[in-house]
DNA sequence: TCCATTATGCAACATTGTTGCAAATAATGT
DNA sequence: ACATTATTTGCAACAATGTTGCATAATGGA
C-alpha cells in the first residue's frame, strides 16, 4: 500500500483522490503550504473540498497550523500527531527573501514561564530570517 | 498636550481625530485588537482608514503586529519601538476561553540557535492556554 | 452488487485585505 | 485669520480567503 493510503488508513479516513492527492503534494515539499497553493497544484478538485480536507486532516493529526505573519495560513505534515493530541512544539521559521515557512523539526520550542494563574496549552513559534539557500546567493 | 497626540507628534504623524481614538482604544485595552474590533468601536470611520491608520502605525513603530491562529491579525501599542526598528520580543498569550490575545511584557523570547546558514531577523511566539480570570470561574 | 455513510462540487455568501481617486482636512507660512 | 500645500479620508470597486447548505457522487462494508 503506497505511503499515502496507509496515512488515510491510520486515520480511518476514506480514500478519496483529494486526499491522497493533498498528502502526496505535502510529502513532496519541505516547506508549510497555503490554501492558495493546494488549489493552485491540485485544480480539479473544488477550493471548498480542499479547504474540508485540510479541516479533517487537522482534527485527525494528519497536518499542523502554521502561522505565518502574511496573512494567509499555512499547513505542514504532522509527524507524531493523533486525533487525540498535537505534539507538533518545533519552531516554524520563515524566510522572508523566498517566503517560504518550514518546520525545524530539530529545534524544539523552549520551555517557558507563565505569570501566576496562567496555564499552558500549546504554542506557536514563528521566527523570521533568511533561511541557508538563500543565504548562500 | 494629551498622551495620544503626544504619540502622534512623536512620530510626526498629524494629529487626526481617527488616529487620536484609535491609540484611546488601543490604550484602553489591555488585550490585543483585531481589525474588525476597531471597527466596530470607530463606526464613524470608514474601514480603509482604519485600515491604513493601522498600516502607518506599523511603519512607525505605534503598534506591533501578533499573530493569532484564527485567521485575523491583531495589533497592540509597541513599548518601546521606533519607525527603524521593532523591539517586540516578548510572549503573546491567547487565552482559548475568553480568546483574547495579550501581551505578556514580562517574558521575553528565549533565544534559540538556528541551523548553520540561517540567519535570524525576529520572532514572534505565541502560546495558548486559559488566562488568570478565567481560571478563576 | 447493493446500501448506508461520507465526500464532493456548486452556488451563495461572509469576512478580510487592497487600490485608485476625488474631496476634505491638517500643518505651515504669511 | 487666511491661503497654500501636502497629507488624509471616504467611497467605490475589487481580490483573496473563509464558511455553509444542499443535491449528487463515490467509498467501504454487508
Ligand atoms: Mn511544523
Ligand atoms: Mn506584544
Ligand atoms: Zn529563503
Ligand atoms: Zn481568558
Amino acid at each position: 500500500m503506497s505511503d499515502t493510503a496507509h496515512i488515510l488508513k491510520k486515520h480511518h479516513l476514506r480514500q478519496t483522490n483529494c486526499r491522497q492527492q493533498m498528502i502526496a503534494h505535502f510529502s513532496a515539499h519541505s516547506y508549510a503550504l497555503a490554501h492558495s497553493e493546494l488549489e493552485q497544484a491540485l485544480s480539479e478538485f473544488d477550493r471548498v473540498t480542499i479547504y474540508r480536507t485540510l479541516y479533517t486532516f487537522l482534527e485527525k493529526g494528519i497536518v499542523h497550523k502554521v502561522l505565518d505573519d502574511a496573512g494567509a495560513t499555512r499547513y505542514a505534515l504532522c509527524a507524531h500527531c493523533t486525533e487525540h493530541q498535537h505534539h507538533d512544539e518545533h519552531v516554524h521559521f520563515k524566510c522572508m527573501q523566498c517566503q517560504t515557512v518550514q518546520c525545524i523539526d530539530t529545534i524544539s520550542i523552549p520551555n517557558i514561564q507563565l505569570p501566576q494563574g496562567y496555564s499552558y496549552i500549546d504554542s506557536n513559534f514563528l521566527v523570521r530570517g533568511v533561511c541557508r539557500q538563500c543565504n548562500q546567493l
